[in-house]
DNA sequence: AATGAAATTACGCTGCG
DNA sequence: CGCAGCGTAATTTCATT
């Protein structure tokens, strides 16, 4: 857990990588004053050790179609399996992510629906799936990334 | 709100760039049945109509020494101006990301921190900084996120 | 152990049909 | 959209500190 894994060309390296994940080597290589080779030795090791876990592209769903968004906590009864409620989670399409979370609520959930009628219908879909006794969701307004 | 911007290839596309998103047109292009050419001046298109918004690398930043990850939810006065809320929000280098909320609470915060103690002093920043009247942060114990 | 330079392979890009 | 050609980048190899 001491954390050795990334020197200062590193932590550049995945600034410039977060602003532009399909950055050249060349373009990386210039702008830290590495050659080409050793920037792309440098990433193919920082994925190697795990501390970069892939790269993706950032969609704006809102222009697909997919208008609503939302976090939505989740709770369920003392006696359900929590593995078994991610495995719920992750089975529904519309998810996109899933957090495990200390306290309460237990998960926390990130949808993405097509309108109101769809987002109830993903809800339901939590509910009936597994254990839940209770969901809350926050649907999102606007947001903001940093580094976008 | 219709959406003709993405055909059922643009969304293949999408997908591919979604689990690899330096993944070159050559392999995008076997994957569709198109031509290199044909898939780059897609990708250009979606890129320049909006549904692309830009390319990411995704960082394990417990990795890093960054192990403590929230959602904090921030409540303020009701004579709170929410953009400069926001704005206080970006201006914390520790906050990832912003979500405005219809309801309760406002604001939604993700936060990284490097422990216990730093996300306290990153709290009270947001407190601070703005006329936050509240705040309740949900630690993130482990995350799943679609596609990774 | 990490780097730079050079050579090969693959890919990106543009104009044209 | 496909094809073809040229420029650029990726990737491997080798030598160096």
């Amino acid at each position: 857990m001491s954390d050795d894994l990334a020197d200062s060309i590193d932590l550049e390296l995945l600034q410039l990588l977060s602003r532009d994940g399909r950055a050249t080597y060349s373009e990386m290589a210039s702008r830290v004053g590495l050659s080409v080779a050793a920037v792309k030795r440098r990433v193919d090791r920082l994925q190697s050790v795990g501390v970069i876990t892939g790269f993706t592209v950032e969609i704006d769903r809102t222009k697909l179609g997919w208008t609503v968004e939302t976090f939505t906590e989740v709770r369920y009864s003392g006696s359900a399996d929590s593995d078994e409620m991610i495995q719920v989670m992750k089975g529904v399409e519309e998810v996109e992510s899933v957090y495990t979370i200390a306290g309460d609520p237990d998960i926390l959930v990130k949808i993405n629906a097509r309108d109101h009628g769809h987002l109830q219908q993903v809800i339901n879909r939590l509910r009936r799936g597994g254990q839940a006794i209770g969901t809350k969701s926050m649907i999102v307004l606007s947001s903001w990334h940093r580094g976008s």
